[in-house]
Parts: structure tokens; sequence; C-alpha cells
RNA sequence: GCACCCAUAGCUCAGCUGGAUAGAGCAUCGCCCUUCUAAGGCGAGGGUCUUAGGUUCGAAUCCUAAUGGGUGUACCA
């Protein structure tokens, strides 16, 4: 249910009612409970245009306002504001209605577009670190919700599996032999240094590698059945993380750096065409206005770099696959970079004007003293060595461990430990930097995962005692009832803002909102006590089981899962 | 040098695009389990929203400058 929309609507018609004249009318959740549940502070702006005095204005449209449905009450405060509140009537049956509805009131989009979501893209030549943590994450929460709004999301992995480190992998693969190579390829970072060493050591293995960088681009193919037998390798270690964090990138979403290779020569042509060009310090570069740095095309060498790669992405993602909207989700330290790319695309016409290009851009994971987040050796942290670790922590945090038999126990903890170290990550404005703390992800306490979870199982505790169906209405007795239904019924107009803002973090502030007052509510509203009447009892169950339905979509949307017990 | 981003409680962060007395969680100090899961709830203290100007009915939010921090800056991705 578009909740906002709806009292914008009322607040239109009092508007013309009263003859006055509004373009955008915008209603904002009170900020404080005495003020109501919505306030509308167009007025004050109005009066100076119309040099009338505004609580004048106020009183005349609040008169003009319908308060026989929906809004109860309509009341001028301050030097103007309007505060309204919502008819407990009303709530209780759009709070029933929305809990036999299996997408919990979230309407689809009526205009669903094609988007394209470019996240995760690990690089084939090693293994996947915590840098690709943040871009898996929100890239796939993102792919999640669009889609759960009814946006059709392609979602692309594009995987580094193109470049000259190849020859020397492949080289190495092949001496070593196959079989033995997939052993050793559990460590990529091994691996890749083993194959360092054969490189630096021995000149003729070094050009041997060489070689293969030609013969690969070439498409000799003996090499490529190599090349494409180590890339089936890599990936396949990249699915077993996708797989733990519950991230549901697929190979059909895998599109490589190498998929775009033939392409490349027709974007400098394209460019070409367009008069883009120039020839500068021997390389083929578009310069741009108000840009000191040009985008390099082609190299005085001829080969490309990864600016003429992501056009032809750019190409293909919104000619191929028709897209209307390319969201990159990459650390923000290539703003600079998308910039130049997406201004190049626009300016040649590679993309349509009515594609909207986006850089999701996220911040630097830190550790707890505010650096760069590295292992205590200095080296980069393996994402597979993290998520085993948030489980193992993840266990010693339960506290009834001894209730589970141990293959619980590990179920257990791992939708907790994952859930905690992605929640942390999704709960903070992306474009910030993210200090990275184990025991406030997993100190269970606060804005995390565990307290969502915690809230769903003692819910969930609650039915398994009632055991039987809900069967009566939702009727409003008091003001935390009054405050949760309204929070309940506001999940679309979140989802819809978080959507349009690619911030995850505002489904996890408004889960922690729902959890917090869903608390309380439990505390101090008995449900199933001998005293408690049976309408007020079906009521107050109704609630509880919408606020589980809340909870565990919201959750689902950011990849988490929900436990019946903890 | 130039460009971009950031600065809110001791710490980690919100603040819905300009609204009313700036909010949470940690941490600190109280209170509440014979009662649906106390991994919870209730309450207290804690702020010159980095600084100085400006815009206007009204600024943490917009504009300018300063300070402090981060990042990026032509043939890597």
């Amino acid at each position: 249910m578009k909740l906002k929309q709806k009292i914008n609507q009322y607040i239109s018609d009092a508007l013309a009612n009263a003859a006055i004249n509004v373009e955008q009318v915008n209603v904002v959740e009170a900020g404080k409970p005495e003020f109501g549940d919505y306030q509308f502070n167009g007025i004050m702006p109005l009066a100076k245009k119309l040099r009338r005095n505004p609580r004048e204005i106020a009183a005349e449209v609040a008169e003009q306002i319908d308060t026989g449905g929906v809004i109860r009450k309509a009341e001028v405060a301050g030097p103007g504001f309007i505060n309204l509140w919502l008819d407990d009537i009303w709530l209780g049956e759009e709070t029933g209605r929305i809990l036999s509805d299996p997408r919990i009131g979230v309407e689809k989009k009526p205009d669903p577009v094609k988007v394209v979501i470019d996240y995760s893209g690990p690089n084939m030549a090693k293994q996947m670190h915590v840098g690709h943590l943040r871009s898996t994450i929100i890239g796939d929460t993102l792919s999640n919700l669009l889609t759960f709004l009814g946006d059709e999301v392609i979602r692309q992995n594009h995987i580094g599996d193109w470049g000259t480190q190849f020859g020397m992998l492949i080289a190495y693969l092949e001496e070593i032999g196959e079989d033995t190579g997939s052993e050793n390829l559990k460590d990529l970072e091994q691996f890749y240094k083993d194959a360092k060493g054969r490189f630096d050591e021995d000149a003729a293995f070094a050009d041997k590698a060489r070689e293969y960088v030609v013969k690969i681009q070439s498409g000799d193919p003996h090499c490529l059945v190599l090349w494409k037998r180590f890339i089936d390798i890599s990936l396949g270690h990249c699915e077993e993380i996708y797989e733990k964090l519950n991230v549901s990138l697929a190979r059909e979403d895998v599109r490589a750096e190498s998929f775009y290779n033939e392409k490349l020569p027709k974007v400098v042509e394209a460019l070409d065409k367009k008069g883009k060009l120039q020839m500068s310090e021997g390389a083929k570069c578009v310069f741009l206005e108000d840009e000191e740095i040009p985008v390099i095309i082609q190299k005085g060498d001829g080969g490309y770099l990864y600016a003429t790669t992501d056009l032809a992405a750019l190409w293909f993602r919104s000619e191929v696959l028709g897209a209307k909207r390319i969201s990159y989700v990459v650390d923000a330290r290539q703003a600079g970079h998308f910039k130049q790319v997406f201004r190049v695309a626009r300016e040649s016409g590679l993309v349509g004007e009515d594609v909207l290009l986006e850089h999701i851009a996220f911040g630097t994971m830190m550790d707890k003293g505010g650096r760069p987040f590295k292992t205590r050796e200095g080296g980069t942290v393996k994402l597979a060595d993290l998520l085993d670790e948030a489980v193992v922590r993840a266990k010693e945090a339960i506290k009834a461990k001894d209730a589970y038999d141990p293959a619980a126990l590990e179920n257990l903890a791992r939708i907790v430990g994952i859930g905690a170290v992605k929640y942390a990550d999704l709960s903070i404005n992306r474009e910030s930097n993210y200090i990275f703390d184990w025991e406030k992800m997993l100190s269970l306490e606060g804005n995390t995962s565990l307290y969502q979870q915690y809230a769903y199982a003692r819910i969930m505790s609650i039915f398994r005692k009632y055991d039987g169906e809900i069967r009566g209405r939702i009727v409003i007795g008091n003001e935390i009832e009054h405050r949760l239904s309204l929070l309940l019924l506001r999940f679309d107009d979140l989802l819809e803002r978080a959507a349009k803002d690619a911030a995850p973090h505002q489904i996890t502030s408004y889960l922690y909102d729902v959890t917090t007052l869903f608390m309380r509510f439990y505390e101090q509203n008995p449900i199933l006590k001998e005293e408690v009447g049976e309408e007020t009892r079906q009521s107050r169950l109704a609630l509880s089981a919408l606020t589980a339905n809340v909870i565990r979509q919201g959750l689902s949307i950011l990849g988490i899962g929900v436990v019946e017990r903890l």
C-alpha cells in the first residue's frame, strides 16, 4: 500500500477544495507522536507567496480535509503545520488485509523496467577476499529488492578473466597437469604465487606464459580449453562463497570481461565515427570538456583498457539486453572512472538518453582501528576464512548451545553468523567507510541481524504455544498497537524509497524500528494470558503474525534467513 | 597542484532531500523475570551537529570560505 501517496491525495484534494494551488504535495512522517502520524509542512512556503498568514491558510485547508475514513483528525499546529492522525478502524482493516496478502501489501510496480545490476565481479586469478564482500552483498540485496518490487533484474557478474596474468596461470596449470592443478587450485593465492615463482625463475616458462597470452587472445583451441578449465575451477570457488553467503549469483549471470573482447574494436570504430577520438601520445583517447584527464580507449600498442570494456558492456546492456537502468555496485574509489565512462557513453550515443546509468558507490571496509581491513600479517583477508570465522563465532555466541544437536547447531550458526556479517555491512550508509567489528556484529544487541532473528523466534514461540488459526480482525486498542500497525503499513513506501536511493540501510533501519516497537508491544500487551479476551487475543496474534511476515520478508531481501527457535 | 567524498553524544551510526525541543545502539548508572523466549523491556546522564559567514518565516540539511580526514588523478583492472 502506497500509504504516503494516499495521504498526499487527501491533502491535494483539501488544497483544491480550499482553492489553493500547489504543484507537489509531500507529507512527511511526523517527527513526534504528539504531532500525529503524518504532518504536512507545505503551507508555510506558500504563505509568503500568497502574502497571507500561514496559520489562517492551514486552518482553511485543515477544514477541507476529509476525516471520514483514513484520516481521523487534522490539526493546525505551530506556525502552520498540519498534523494528521490516522483512523484506528481503518488501520485495523488495512493491516488485516495485508496479513492475508503474500506480498504484505507491497504493490508490484506498474511500470517495471529492465535493470542491469553489475556486482561482485571477482578476479579469476585470485581467491575472493574481503574487498569483494560489499559489492557482492549490496548488489545482491538491490537485485532482490528490485525483483520483489517487480522490475526485471538482470544480474551481471563481470568477472575478471582476461589479462596477461592468465598466460602465466595457464602455463602453470599445463605444467603440473590438469588433475593436480584442480587440486592445487583450491588455494588460488598459493597457485598464483607458485605460477609467479616459476615465471620469475624460469625464462623458458616465462616465454611460454607470454606465448599463451597471445595464443589465448588469438583463439588457439588448446589454450582456450586450458583457460576455460581454469576459469571453471576458479568460478567454482566463487560459487562456494556465494552459496555460503546466500547470494543468488549463478553461472548464467556471469558475463566475463572476455565476452566483450570481440566488441572492443567496434567501440573504437563507433567512437571514431562520432568524431570523439583523438590521438594523444600515441593512444586513442576521448577528451571530455572540463576533464583534465582523457579516457584512453586504445593504448599506443593497440591494447585496450577497462574503460573500453566498460563502454562495450554499457552498449551491450542497453542495446542488446534492453536495460533502462544500469547500476554498477563498485567501490567509491572508482567514481571518477565511472563518471567519465558514463559521459563518453552518453555523448557518443552508445547509450540512449532514456537509460539511467548509476554508480552505486560504497566505502572501504576498515578494521576496528579505522585502517583498511587486513590480516595480522598485512595480507588480504580471504572471504572464505572470514565467513568460516563468522560461523565459528556465532556458534560460540549462541546461548543454549547444548539444546541443539550438532547439525542443527551448525545450521543455526550459519544463519546467525552469515546474517550478522551481511547485516552489519548493509545497515550503514553504503557510501561511508565501514568499520568491521566482530564484537559489535555478534554482540547480539542493538541494530543487528540477531536482534531481528530473536524477535522473529519469539513470535514463532507464541504461535507454537497457541497452536491454532488466527480467526479474528485486528482491532487497535492502544497507542502502541496504533504505531505498530502504521509502521507495518509503511513497508511498501519504505521499500520503494530504498529502491530509488539504492540504500539497503533504509531497510535495516526500518526493520529495527519494527522490531523495537514489537518488543515493546510484546512486553506491554499480553496475548495468550488467561485474562485476555478472545477478540483482543486474536487481534494481537494477527499483529504479531504480520510483524513476523515483515521481518521475514525484509531479511529475505537482504539475503538473511530467520529461524523458528533461537 | 586540481577534482571528488566525509566531519552529528566518549565509541559506532540514523536523521525520509529545508520544518517544531537533533534521534538510536554500545559503554556508564539505576529499575523490572512465580508472568507468551530477560539474547528482552523501562528510566537517567551525555550535543556549540568541526569553524566562520550567507540564503529565509525556519538550516545538521542549501551556498561560500577556512580547518581536519579520506580518495582519485593518461596507456593496470
